[in-house]
DNA sequence: ATTAAATACGACTAAAATAATCGGATATGC
DNA sequence: GCATATCCGATTATTTTAGTCGTATTTAAT
């Protein structure tokens, strides 16, 4: 209930991890997941995740792994999150409109203003304020 | 992901519904499932919970139902999320501590801190601003 | 060239959380 | 006494999330 899920989790503790290394070094998922104790192939899909979407550059081949492509404090958790989990929403509503209730409904309008006040904090935070300057 | 549930949703609704009604009227639960569509016992359950929390007055028997028995501003978000579904905690660790990482975990702190703000903002989120003053 | 170490990626399975149902008990107005 | 409610534990079904498997491809080192 209003969890964050562990791919998310996973994507800020190797966001974390890179940033603190050298910015030229190449980090491996392997090196990620070891220090972390994070399942090797699950992280290994998440960061190919965020290479596609050219916050990380990969890597390939031997030696290989990514690096950082874009600096941390332009990108803000919300971009994250839809990256990795699709838009945010509290309530089914808030997403699509698939819902018995619909023009029913007597609770959409103030959800869906709480749905924006999340939103709002979570553009308003950037990955490096997460990750550490 | 990020997601109230249903348990949370009806709940609200219902207290929209019953918040509508003339203050001594009694509410049954069919009422309030019929009119939105709610499966009827899981309905059920939830008015029960909110009963045994106080925030509902049940009458048994025949022409039974429910009444507010507390004014929904005085009570916030946070409250009717913990009776509903125990603490909020948008990580494992946010709530207990049993997690491989412990020690090791490089993003605890300000997940900790995203995790305040979300609660402080529900804190401040009183049941009747939701239902309509 | 061959091998080892790495990313890339679709398909699948497992586990956990959530949603819903079932069956019976108790209370009460008519 | 019957119809209509709440009450409540146990169970099942569904959905979402987490994790695994198998295989292909890329590249450095030997």
């Amino acid at each position: 209930m209003l969890k964050l899920t562990r791919k998310l989790e996973y994507a800020l503790i190797a966001l974390t991890h890179i940033q603190g290394q050298a910015t030229e070094k190449i980090v491996s998922t392997k090196e990620i997941a070891e220090t972390h104790r994070i399942p090797l192939q699950l992280l290994a899909k998440i960061l190919q995740e965020l290479a596609k979407h050219d916050i990380l550059e990969a890597i390939q081949g031997a030696h290989g792994g990514y690096r950082l492509k874009k600096s941390l404090d332009e990108m803000n958790l919300t971009a994250l999150i839809k990256i990795l989990e699709g838009p945010i929403g509290i309530m089914d509503c808030s997403i699509d409109t698939n819902c018995v209730q619909l023009d029913i409904c007597n609770i959409r309008k103030p959800i869906s203003r709480v749905n924006d006040a999340i939103i709002s904090m979570f553009d308003n935070l950037t990955l490096s304020e997460i990750t550490g300057i």
